[in-house]
DNA sequence: TCTGGGGTCCTAGGACCC
DNA sequence: TCTGGGGTCCTAGGACCC
């Protein structure tokens, strides 16, 4: 049974992730300060963050405040492996999860009422699941909507469960400052403060149209319907990267242009083959489909049969989805940051989508020699690239053998796309996709 | 706060087209 | 010849999140 307007949404949330995970595997850090990361904090366990160290704080500064934390190098391989025991176990709870990031998810269990029990019973199981199969500690709010869940697992944290009945919901929320709301961070807390606003009541308060004013249309809207408990959104699981990226901090001194060009040409070279689905490194997890690390479905598409090179005609099998990692960028993004850490973007977008590294190295090279004026001028202290448009945002590729990009297997593939997706309007744009990666229109869109 | 790395989403202006 | 309004795409910047 689904209960309309039911607490059903959980948002679980693993506690100080990386330090969970070195505090499992080591038992000399377990109850003490333990800070992931060298130059910065990546992440800190709880004990360090009592004495006041924080995600992204310098690591001189956090050492002189918690002066007996262990600092331990990261090892992104640990997490990535715990990460992925702990989504099993989510996907194993129910069907619906949305992967946030590395350690969190939302889940909607409001179907399994009958079969499993209560959310509340669920999100119980759940977290003795995950602390005896993982032997991680993880907080899981549950409430109506997506963003009360979440708040309610950050109240909760750490090792909590905190549920928000729906006649709780206001007295829950409106006490709460406003650094709370999804969307509020250093800037907007300042503009709310400068109003004299402090809590999601005041904001609640304020009425749309003032909200408007001072945030603009987006955030003016988004704050005031979370403010009064309103957040349709569905948990949705089939979310797909928008973009990929990558970048490396470069110190402050001088860089020739030849070091700067060979940067770049090694971070689109790692780019480039995580878009084709490679891998630059065995140690690189990021680069095994999101699914298990994310609870996203990276790519979907549909399998032609290969027993007979196309899709069956008729009366054939309809082809059935399948998980595929090759996708294809179409817009490349310079990122700058300079030697005032003043920060700059330079972007072009390409005529045909592509993951062709010679082309994208083309495509990067430009947009630096745009900038090094600027970069001669300021000095550089980050270099970094990202490739978004990707698969040309949101549009669902159909991957047919040659000899199938017209006619009834067409129609055969078309009508199953519609199927899945819903999509009431398919247009059609045919390219060949080269095995070096290189995208090579061979029809044009919409005939 | 003296500076990581990976992302998402929104805004605004200009070019271009009908 | 002059000019309106609407829509889409591209570029650049910025806030925010983990």
């Amino acid at each position: 049974m689904f209960v309309r307007g039911a607490a059903t949404i959980l948002h679980a949330d693993l506690d100080a992730f990386y330090a969970s995970v070195e505090q499992r595997d080591d038992v000399r850090l377990r109850g003490r300060p333990v800070i992931v990361g060298g130059g910065v904090v990546l992440a800190a366990s709880y004990e360090a963050k009592a004495c006041g160290v924080r995600t992204a704080m310098n690591g001189r500064q956090a050492r002189a405040l918690c002066p007996s934390a262990r600092v331990v190098p990261p090892r992104m391989e640990a997490y990535s492996a715990a990460s992925k025991a702990v989504f099993a176990i989510f996907r194993d709870t129910t069907p619906s999860v949305e992967g946030l990031s590395i350690d969190e998810a939302f889940m909607e269990v409001g179907g399994l009422w009958k079969i499993v029990g209560s959310p509340e019973e669920i999100a119980r199981r759940l977290r003795a699941r995950v602390a005896t199969e993982v032997g991680l500690p993880i907080t899981v709010g549950v409430a109506r909507t997506k963003f009360l869940a979440k708040v309610a697992s950050g109240v909760a944290k750490p090792d909590g469960l905190l549920v928000v009945p729906p006649d709780g919901e206001t007295d829950f929320l409106h006490p709460l400052a406003v650094e709370r709301l999804w969307g509020v961070g250093r800037v907007t807390a300042e503009k709310l403060h400068a109003l004299d606003v402090h809590t999601v009541g005041e904001v609640a308060g304020l009425g749309e149209r003032a909200l408007v004013s001072f945030l603009g249309k987006a955030s003016g809207r988004h704050l005031h319907a979370l403010a009064h408990g309103l957040d349709p959104r569905p948990v949705d699981t089939g979310k797909r990267r928008r973009s990929i990226g990558s970048q490396r901090a470069l110190g402050r001194r001088p860089r020739s242009e030849e070091e700067l060009d060979a940067i770049l040409a090694g971070i689109v070279d790692r780019l480039a083959r995580r878009l084709r689905g490679g891998r630059d490194s065995p140690t690189e997890e990021e680069d095994t489909p999101a699914p298990d690390a994310t609870g996203r479905i990276e790519d979907t598409e549909f399998d032609v049969p290969e027993s007979d090179g196309a899709v069956a005609v008729g009366s054939g099998p309809v082809p059935e989805p399948r998980a595929r990692r090759g996708r294809v960028c179409r817009t490349v993004v310079l990122r700058l940051r300079f030697g005032d850490f003043t920060r700059a973007t330079r972007s072009h977008t390409l005529a045909v989508s592509t993951a062709h590294t010679p082309t994208l190295l083309e495509a990067a090279r430009a947009l630096l020699l745009t900038a090094m004026p600027l970069i001669r001028e300021k000095g550089i202290t980050l270099l970094g690239l990202s490739l978004s448009n990707l698969d040309g945002d949101g549009a669902v590729q159909l991957e047919l053998p040659l000899d199938a990009h017209s006619g009834p297997a067409l129609d055969v593939a078309l009508d199953a796309v519609r199927a899945r997706f819903g999509s009431s309007s398919v247009s059609r744009a045919v390219n060949i996709h080269r095995d070096d990666g290189l995208l090579v229109p061979l029809l044009p869109e919409h005939q």
